[in-house]
DNA sequence: TAAGTTAGTGACTAAACACTAACTTGGCGC
DNA sequence: GCGCCAAGTTAGTGTTTAGTCACTAACTTA
């Protein structure tokens, strides 16, 4: 027994280091002793802090949701223009998981589905609240003139969806070789491209050089080194 | 010992039954013995056909590569406009995926490409190989003036790449609440919407009535049914 | 400083796992 | 109808897993 910490402390060292193993080892391949080794206990001290291992998955599937509700508030904060905001929204989720790249893992991972009902109903209602917020910032875009106006926010919203989970899917599959944030912004430019009449494209068009410098997305962080014109 | 078969046929059933087990379970939850019992032999036995599971895995991996390329072939020699095969490709795609879930489930399972390099590798050419078809499509619709010749053809396949796979993952996360190729081809009619110039879909406005009937993905039988001329 | 609480330990369990080896038998060619 | 061999069985191996339990050292407070 080297150090003893108070009970909460330890609570997120003990989610936090799962974050990190689940991404190297596979969420469902994951074992109580490994998760002890990191953090420094022995394997029964983890039961001490979460009764079972389901619970220790359910903390830390409501941190990476609170996370995420985070970033969409901030990216609606941003007093930006519409498409910006869009744009804001999808580096910030894009920053997230390129420096969380566990989150995918344990998305993807159709183990924890499978015995664990709640998290798989938790990650859907995540997924519907992204789809409202993308939805409402297309909308908006769409009455300010940004966007085309034909066409169905909530289906081009799960265009923008499908953009960001395919790409994470193969930057996941390809070893990670490229920059997420980088290729995710250059195709939304490609979806916005598609969403704007040809030839007239006013926000997109002065906005291509500052986009990837998103307001709240940079912040010192690992990622995203500011590279505004 | 009830029946005794030829070793190849054992083989697919074993390929067979994995697939079928994988979806229910997980892949890496599955053990040789659910695999047995589904079969109708001792787990012992399934040995004597894959000397390792990965050896199964792999064999399960390229028994779905085949059937891939045998759909996208068939979706290239479609005498139709290049929009209609991009459409024919699509709902193909989705069709065998509604079929065989458990495609999803293993494509996603980080845990296999943990410890699977070769799986990994195999899943990824395939999405390669997805991608140089689609970017072909597209290319030749814009060259018809059935889309957009603005747009670069290969993001705009990545976008349809996530089309497909976003949808697949909120079907599979959403429980399998809707049809997949149906809500596919709505999607995929709002993405080439985008990529046309508005008040001007000469393709895709005559047909949309036909674009859900579309040769070899419509049939009654579990996979390509007969497809008439 | 004594009493109570809490974080952590070490040694254990029962089940599940992939995989092996020696043995047995069904079905084929002849 | 007989011999042979591949397909299959029985009975294991060693390892890994989540979870338990009795115990103890450290912190808190009256």
């Amino acid at each position: 027994m080297r150090t003893r910490k108070p009970a909460e402390q330890r609570r997120s060292e003990i989610i936090e280091a799962t974050l990190r193993l689940a991404d190297q080892v596979g969420p469902d391949r994951l074992s109580t002793a490994a998760i002890a080794s990191a953090v420094g206990l022995t394997q029964a001290a983890i039961f001490r802090h979460f009764p079972t291992k389901q619970d220790l998955w359910q903390a830390v599937a409501e941190q990476i949701g609170q996370t995420f509700q985070q970033r969409w508030l901030a990216a609606e904060r941003t007093g930006e223009s519409s498409q910006r905001k869009l744009r804001c929204l999808v580096a910030g989720q894009l920053e997230l998981i390129q420096s969380t790249p566990a989150i995918p893992a344990i998305l993807f991972s159709r183990e924890l589905h499978v015995e664990n009902d709640r998290l798989r109903l938790l990650f859907c209602r995540m997924m519907e609240s992204f789809h409202e917020i993308v939805t409402s910032f297309i909308a908006a875009a769409q009455r300010a003139g940004e966007l085309r106006p034909d066409l169905d926010p909530r289906d081009q919203a799960y265009l923008v969806i499908g953009l960001v989970q395919g790409l994470v899917l193969r930057w996941s599959l390809g070893g990670r070789g490229f920059d997420l944030v980088e290729e995710g912004t250059r195709l939304l430019e490609a979806l916005l491209g598609a969403m704007t009449v040809p030839g007239d494209r006013p926000v997109s068009a002065d906005s291509r050089g500052a986009s990837t410098a998103v307001p709240g997305a940079s912040g010192g962080g690992p990622t995203a080194a500011g590279r505004r014109g």
